[in-house]
DNA sequence: GCCACTTATCGAACACCTTTCGGTTTTCGG
DNA sequence: CCGAAAACCGAAAGGTGTTCGATAAGTGGC
């Protein structure tokens, strides 16, 4: 086969056909990916430029479209807490409706536009809370730990630890008795709860001590 | 060759090299592996059940057992604080030496013995503190992400956001403001203060409306 | 001390995956 | 209308994980 008459594929519907297969079966490769998508395995090095590593790309800005498009963005005169918890929810169960994809992302360094923006996005929610410098930059980072923490957490199967009763009976009693089903969801909340409450603590007094740096003038 | 005079192989030299080669280079791969060992890759099937996989498990094992006699483990008496504090510390530091092989970590389930143990430890220390049921299963869970979370960050590159800051200012203001060469630990500890924070206000005085579940009796 | 049996290695081979490259036909701009 | 660019394909190169039979060294019973 040589041109056809009507163009086959489009570097936004081999990004969509990838999530896909990440949700649908764990199994992604370029030659599956390419039978869904009806076309030859070199077929797609037309549209996208770094290969494999672009289309892991793709699937991560689909994520954080999908985070901001369904999103459930508060109206901006609202407190920079629900402000904080809206944005860490909203991107946390964007990345938990595509557990398979997660361990894929974890680990390339982020620069899609799409990613950035709503990093973009919490930063600009904690700057007008009044956050600065370090303390700024280890809150965005504890959010993003928690966010992409739970979402890892996510894509391991449940329960993530396989203990015996008779050789760990501590943990496999814990793993037992709790509503396991909601185990995720119920550690990020408390998670995020108890992140919010302490930015809001450094808020008011920020506690110099809590710092490492001297701050060397 | 046949069978040599003196073994050449043991599933710890293997396991070990496999961490080698992690910190070293970021490429692991059994021929690799096979060929730092001086083997042929054939050969390291004989000593590992599982394959690939069973060398990963021993990897998580090694980093394990490096947190439990590395580890600064405080005695019996001290507060349960502290006791949940040092331990995440330790398990956080032992992951955060070896950030390469975090992503090859994550996803698979935990079943080796001593992951396990140092998991079993957390719980009776939460336990002995009065933890039980669905908060103490929140608790081990979220202090779980937290250092998971944050190795997962600790692999990758630094900064993990490739932001301009003609498109991303916010951002881009905030990664170069902060003394970033700590963002990790610092963003990891204050999560830490976080956490225990939170969970020292719960043991006295538990909210019911926090659990989502029924409890149907 | 011999013989069967187990053990630790290897080479070859298979299946799969990623990527590149040249070939073929179609479309498009001038 | 014609040359250049575009969109597909097949083939092939080089890598990865794994299995299997062959081989020779060690091991244990007699």
């Amino acid at each position: 086969m040589a041109r056809p008459r009507t163009q086959l594929l489009t570097s936004q519907k081999i990004h969509r056909a990838a999530l896909e297969l990440f949700d649908e079966q764990n199994n992604f490769s370029i030659p599956r990916l390419a039978q869904r998508l009806g076309v030859s395995p070199s077929s797609l090095y037309h549209h996208v430029s770094g290969g494999r590593t672009d289309i892991i790309k793709g699937i991560r800005a689909l994520i954080s479209q999908e985070a901001y498009s369904r999103g459930d963005f508060p109206p901006r005169g609202v407190r920079w807490q629900d402000q904080v918890r809206q944005w860490a929810i909203n991107y946390r169960d964007a990345l938990g409706r595509h557990p398979m994809a997660i361990p894929a992302l974890v680990g390339e360094p982020v620069d899609d536009t799409d990613t950035l923006n709503i990093y973009e996005n919490l930063v600009q929610i904690l700057e007008t809370a009044g956050f600065q410098d370090e303390l700024l930059l280890q809150a965005l980072s504890l959010i993003d730990v928690l966010a992409l923490g739970s979402a890892v957490d996510a894509a391991s199967p449940e329960p993530p630890w396989k203990a015996s009763h008779s050789v760990h009976p501590a943990l496999s009693r814990a793993l037992t008795s709790g509503h396991t089903g909601r185990r995720q969801e119920d550690a990020f909340t408390f998670g995020l709860d108890a992140t919010i409450d302490k930015l809001e603590q450094m808020l008011v007094s920020p506690s110099e001590e809590m710092f490492t740096s001297k701050r060397a003038l």
